[in-house]
DNA sequence: GGGAATATGAAATAATAATTCCAATCCATA
DNA sequence: TATGGATTGGAATTATTATTTCATATTCCC
């Protein structure tokens, strides 16, 4: 007989969404608008929630009983309860994980550290990253020949994995080692018709700036990773990206660029797969 | 003339705090509880919120009235527009992005795919790491000789960087390379004084399963970081992480793995230093 | 197509909540 | 310790808001 009232939010989206199509016109039009608005359901009044959603406030009192609360009042409850929940938000999270790690003991505070590095780094390319960029990066490395890869000391983990990925995308690339002390050579190789991704940060590796130097030079467009336009990097660009990692214990986070360096990767895959499938019609 | 009105919830709590020694007890007690509980501000009557911190409600409008609102329901849109405009929560921004990800064309959609692949892992790895795993595998590697590191192909890039923070440490480690093939010789030198942090995951690179099972049964205790109990790793391993990384496009993340190896080398690194700390005194 | 059941709109009403006002109290200063 | 000004408590008042009611429209079934 007593026909469960939703007590969150969850549930309460559940329900609505499993009766949706059982629902007269009215009614389901301001149940799509509460599942669409829920903020202002949260904090309008009846009066002004009605009228937004272009109905009668005495509309939304049924949708309310309907569901089996006696009134809008308690049903804005639940919506209300939503946000005091969401009450961890995304930065108060971060910031208690970053207060464990700074004051907490133990080498548990040390992982927070590097969890919380990685977030605030992710979250910051996130906002910043220039779509534009982004497409004029994947346009000009798509057309290389060879895609020369290069990056060292705590920036060659990326490059590695860029460097496996693509081959895993069979697309033709060269990481530039210094196993064999002859990467001045290998760089003597590039032509115009290749491309470069490098990958330096500050304080950058010598011999990173002095082979994008050279390689600049022979007329390979470079798209760049790097920390600030004040880096030598930027310089020998066509494309540069500006990364901030956040950093902890001395080591920053690589999670941000690594993410772009994906992209990078993955896009120049797709676009070549589209160029290809274009020549072909 | 006209006093600056806090428009946002950071500058009214400014504006509070500055003021705050200036205030009238019950107004300064009010202060307080605003600041200590703003949603229960958002989501109170003027009756229940100044019951709830002790006062009158008619103190409650004199403190919104000397902050230079015209009544507590103007105060109380600042309290609720800091709920409304708190970024979504994480789970929700993670949604969007993954939604924006799959449905969205062009290349920022891949790049946020693997932003909310990298997120979701860090969020995975910070709710299931084992804190007992953690200290019991520092303590492991802390008393190693030498830290030999051992993964290939995708998990490559995080040996490569623990590699490089060992380095910077000053830990003695050695990355098993396969360059010169020589691989089995260098596994050769271990013994049961050195340590393994070892990385696979599916589908397991042989050669590092193989090179795991030889050095296991050299005695050389092994920290390994896998994907699953199922995992040919996990049987060679004194310890074992398990990771999961989300993937997208068919690229996992190493978001959550790196995170991890970070925390293993500077942990690493406190615990030697404390314990050469305790040899001197 | 007719009629009952259901849904909707609009305004009246009831409830609730914010604000104001005034008397009482507190506090600093002379 | 008296006095003026500021502060506070509490009830009265006003405003706002939710809810109910009822007339009208729509839909669905026979």
């Amino acid at each position: 007989m007593d026909e469960q009232v939703p007590r969150d939010f969850e549930t309460l989206r559940a329900t609505i969404l499993d009766r949706r199509e059982s629902l007269p016109k009215r009614i389901a039009q301001i149940a799509a608008y509460a599942l669409d608005n829920p903020d202002d359901i949260a904090f309008g009044t009846a009066a002004s929630i009605a009228a937004s959603a272009g109905v009668q406030p005495s509309t939304l009192i049924r949708f309310a009983q309907q569901l089996g609360f006696d009134g809008f009042t308690s049903l804005q409850q639940v919506f209300r309860e939503r946000l005091r929940e969401r009450n961890s938000s995304y930065d108060e999270r971060l910031q208690a994980l970053r207060a464990k790690a700074e004051g907490g003991a133990g080498h548990r505070a040390i992982f927070d550290g590097f969890i919380a590095a990685a977030s605030t780094s992710l979250n910051d390319i996130s906002r910043t990253l220039d779509d534009a960029h982004l497409e004029e990066a994947i346009s000009l490395l798509a057309k290389a020949q060879t895609i020369y890869v290069l990056a060292k000391r705590r920036s060659y983990p990326v490059a590695s994995y860029i460097a496996y990925a693509l081959g895993k995308l069979k697309i033709r690339n060269q990481l530039i080692e210094s196993a064999a002390g002859l990467n001045a050579e290998m760089v003597g190789f590039a032509t115009p018709a290749d491309a470069v991704i490098a990958i330096s940060f500050s304080p950058y590796a010598p011999a990173t700036i002095e082979e994008a130097r050279a390689i600049s030079e022979q007329g390979v467009p470079i798209v760049a990773i790097t920390d600030s336009s004040f880096s030598p990097l930027a310089q020998f660009a066509r494309v540069w990206f500006e990364v901030a990692e956040a950093d902890f214990a001395g080591f920053r986070s690589l999670s941000a660029t690594m993410a772009l360096a994906m992209a990078l990767t993955v896009g120049v895959g797709e676009k070549r797969r589209d160029v290809g499938r274009k020549r072909k019609a």
